[in-house]
DNA sequence: CTGAAAGCGCTTACAG
DNA sequence: CTGAAAGCGCTTACAG
């Protein structure tokens, strides 16, 4: 293992100054930085982050904390958040829920992440007011994403959850539907998300818009899956008098529906139609129309919105990548906090929904 | 910030005894143990990690590795490795290759693992000789998952592909299907994994076995995804004497067929087969016939082969997790290196596959 | 079983 | 623009 002073020696300068010269410090002498650079180079060195993180006081890294990497709009935040937590010279520490309780106290609790990361991205992380003490007593910078709970001084970005339901729900609504079933999150759910709320709230005001009253019997909750799309689709078949239409409160859970649908024999959508939220890969695949929210580009500015003002005074020798990737459009990274930047979503018709059969 | 010394202090011990007791060091009598685990708690402590590293040489991170998380098989893998390292007391640093070539290297050069992780996975991970080499110097432990490169000293999880294909092939050979052709993986993708090789392999020894020769045209080369799947097939329809059937070299591939021959008014299976591999979550929905891989179980098992050995002298307060989580057959931690650990797949048949029409 | 002291490999005022 | 020295907060022989 090559240690600075190694690198000074065949320098011939101080590991003061192999230190400032390494990391682009501006005080440093254009041919003392060649030099350095040179001699880095020539014995592979690389700075210990350990040692580099006690004097320093940065550790270099941050966390991200997700429900469950294996759900599609997960999996696709923490994509495209890696690409640029790499690219900005940081570490990302990842965390998956995974659905238990226990997990998510061992993550928030201060102990935790404290002195191991310097900024903490939450992706859809419930948050008790047990966890708002843990994360203000931090002191870290830090973002949320499709978070209904608000942390005090940390940005959101998000999708307006509400909007996106009530155009699922107008469009069933503008082919004809007026039996117009909802599936969605389950509040008991150990990692219950806000969610889940929003989006019943939007599916109840678009039917109220058009003089329709919610129906409790069409309004089952479930796991945000496929499993519970299916279970919960079950269910709404069970209680009879079933609907014409399916809001889903995610593609995951319309798939389930659909295959719901079609093990009781219904077809999709000449007997239900059916309409998530996401544009899940697979939701073309399966002829899904959904309403389609940018996954990759919440992480991604959420990720420039949590790293931007670290990276100058962070390791890295590259000063982070331009700023050519952002959806255009979508508010600067300077954002009054507290203020949620809120992405578009769009309606994207496919197969999965008709007009009602004529009785 | 309470530290070390803080502890001591309430203790009445010194910081060396602090430090032993906290890490269940035999070396310390029950009595002091109990007065300085009550002043940590008391004062909150929480060893900070980096001088922890520093001082003691071990980092208590591991780097993860794959291809792209929001593939079923990389997420599900490391959603199960991610609960067994974090269990272990250790952080986990995830890499996301994301198909660049440029991002593969950066990740395997030594200078960026090389003091940042005890140990490295590589799931799916394409190795050159260069790469290899960059390894060997880092003198990490490591393992491989679903790899067709063998890094010298370490041990491998995976499947048997060549079984695999073969076992899917005979399927639809015993339905009765002559014309099946197979896509799968482009060798000329930079980030190109050895598993399209076998995979193929067990096609053409399967059609081989039943004195048929693989037909070049109805082999074809795109991406492991669905849009891979949807190009391969439409490639494949283009060249007119369509399949019978088609097997997949993953599940991503085979519901993007099923979406290209939909396009092209064709009936799954009425007029043609498909089959893939994998037992994505979303093979149920879209009735999927398929060879299930223990994805989950991989990940788990690679992480115990790669912690166990670490713990004990390892961080954290827990010994790790019982040894009860471990699919039954499979084998010990304590294998040659060298040897792969070949878990069990199987056949599930849906709708997607069933005998051609009579002609 | 416990403590004093050195040392892990950097970064940071401070001084020049 | 550069260097000498202190210090980041632990762990580890070494000694007792």
């Amino acid at each position: 293992m090559t240690k600075i002073d190694d690198v000074a020696r065949l320098a011939g300068v101080s590991t003061a100054t192999v230190s400032r010269a390494l990391r682009g410090l501006p005080t440093v002498s254009a041919a003392t930085r060649r030099r350095v650079l040179a001699a880095a180079e020539q014995l592979e060195y690389a700075v210990s982050p350990s040692a580099s993180r006690l004097a320093g006081g940065r550790t270099g890294a941050i966390a991200v904390v997700v429900p469950r990497i294996t759900r599609w709009f997960f999996g696709t935040v923490v994509e495209s958040v890696e690409e640029f937590v790499h690219q900005s010279g940081y570490d990302l520490l990842l965390h998956n829920l995974g659905g238990r309780e226990q997990t998510r106290q061992r993550v928030l609790r201060a102990a935790n992440l404290h002195k191991r990361v310097d900024a903490i991205m939450l992706v859809a992380t419930p948050l008790r007011s047990a966890d708002l003490t843990a994360l203000a007593k931090l002191k870290l910078p830090g973002v949320t994403v499709s978070s209904g709970s608000v942390v005090p001084g940390w940005p959101c970005v998000r999708i307006d959850d509400v909007d996106a339901a009530r155009t699922a729900t107008r469009h069933l609504l503008g082919l004809g539907h007026r039996r117009i079933a909802h599936i969605s999150g389950d509040p008991d759910d150990e990692l219950a998300f806000t969610t889940h709320l929003d989006r019943r709230r939007g599916w109840r005001d678009a039917l109220r818009e058009a003089g329709l009253d919610p129906d409790p019997a069409l309004d089952v909750e479930s796991q945000f899956t496929i499993d519970g799309g299916t279970r919960a689709t079950a269910e709404l078949l069970r209680r009879g008098d079933p609907p014409t239409a399916i809001f889903a409160a995610c593609d995951e859970m319309a798939m389930g529906a659909m295959t719901a649908l079609r093990d009781a024999g219904l077809r999709v959508p000449q007997d239900v139609s059916v309409i998530g939220v996401d544009d899940h890969d697979l939701a073309r695949v399966v002829g899904l129309s959904t309403i389609a929210q940018p996954a990759a580009e919440q992480g991604l500015l959420a990720a420039r919105m949590l790293l931007d003002p670290l990276v100058g005074g962070g390791p890295g020798p590259t000063g982070g990548p331009g700023d050519d990737r952002l959806p255009a459009g979508t508010a600067p990274a300077g954002d009054t906090p507290g203020t949620p930047v809120i992405l578009p979503t769009r309606l994207i018709v496919r197969e999965s929904t008709a007009p009602p059969r004529a009785h």
